[in-house]
DNA sequence: CCTTGTTATATTGTATACAAATATAATCCG
DNA sequence: CGGATTATATTTGTATACAATATAACAAGG
């Protein structure tokens, strides 16, 4: 991507994400350039695309604000989320070779030190488990997938919560990890697309046990 | 969406799937601010839009043309079409109410009229084809899947075939949505995703033997 | 005091001018 | 003549100024 318009996407994106910023919240394309530091011009491309991923929401008066989605939404975010992720894995398996199943391991392992700490790591964890869905969907090779399945990760979900995942969450994920892993080592479709299925709705239902949770703070 | 990238939108889009374009076909910005008879700036934002539905394909070196799907590409495409509205078609079983089924029977008896025909009157049918499958999604009520799904429906790859469409094929076309409308005054969720699989599965397969008819002339 | 109409203000949308990047053409050297 | 290299032209990217539109503030009438 382009220059001011990436590094308005970034600074946007992680102003969504920072303290200041809180689901509802109205912006102005002014106040975005601000943030940015560049023009209201690279911002709107910004903006455009941040409301394709549905991080950002224009009313019917075209004004801007941060999402804010209900709990059905998140249900079928998942949802949506577990058909993709799913049907890239079965696809990965049948495409996936030698090196990419090395490097799986590879990222597996980091995965598995930044959980094995005293205290968890939990900003490698998600690196790390970001570096394994995302070679997953290369392998997969469907341009397609690529295009819709960012839209549905949603990162600000996963980051809200994944402070409060358990350690014994993150070590099912990467249990989860290793039996992906091992399907795709015998190229079995079935399994893979399983696999990651109940990966991500247990994904969902720890976030829905953590949000009901800090509800209750 | 606002005037003149609607515009843009529109303009583009229809010159895509005119006889003066081909896949692989490069354009500039310029060109586009012309056939669409406004400024650089909403076009950007039309293709923007466009590059999302994958109808515009941008090169590395940032260069527009039109897109050139492989033959895998297009089995893909049908295939996640077919998850997703698969899906909705599961929710709207649920959610479906009376004044809706009720518009669904309407616009199949539009459909039905525009087969009816000594000579099948194609746009009209194809207009209450979109009808139909649009009101099912409005049913489904996941704002994700309506953002999703059309970048799947790719209406250039239907209207491109639509016309080499045996009366065969529109009648049974007619059926599904028959049988998808008992299965939604019946509720039964499981009945509605199946037939809508097999519906798309088939147009599927109807696109491949029209298109390899057509290369071989 | 509420409602409605009007004016002022803020925000988004568009056009244009210019800067940066990229591709194409021309030139030079081997 | 071929290949690299510079120069030119084309194309995309960005900023800014202005136009259109929506919201907010406020005044007048009921």
């Amino acid at each position: 991507m382009s220059r001011a318009s990436d590094i308005a996407y970034k600074k946007i994106h992680s102003f969504i994400l920072s303290e200041d910023a809180y689901p509802g919240m109205q912006l102005t394309e002014e106040q975005l350039a601000e943030i940015s530091g560049v023009s209201r011009t690279p911002v709107r491309d910004a903006v455009q695309r941040l409301e394709n991923e549905m991080l950002l929401v224009r009313s019917a008066s075209k004004r801007l604000s941060i999402a804010d989605w209900s709990d059905d939404e998140i249900d079928e975010m998942f949802t949506l989320r577990g058909m993709l992720e799913s049907h890239a894995a079965e696809r990965a398996a049948q495409k996936m070779d030698a090196g990419s199943l090395d490097q799986l391991r590879k990222i597996n392992e980091a995965l598995t030190n930044a959980v094995d700490q005293p205290t968890p790591d939990i900003a490698t964890f998600l690196d790390a488990n970001r570096q394994f869905h995302d070679l997953i969907l290369a392998c997969a090779q469907s341009p397609r997938l690529s295009k819709l399945l960012p839209a549905l990760v949603e990162q600000p979900v996963v980051r809200r919560t994944a402070n409060q995942y358990s350690r014994e969450d993150l070590m099912q994920s990467r249990a989860d990890h290793e039996e992906l892993i091992a399907a795709f080592t015998a190229k079995d479709q079935n399994w893979a697309a399983a696999v990651m299925t109940s990966h991500i709705r247990r994904a969902f239902h720890s976030f829905s046990v953590a949000t009901q949770g800090s509800a209750k703070d």
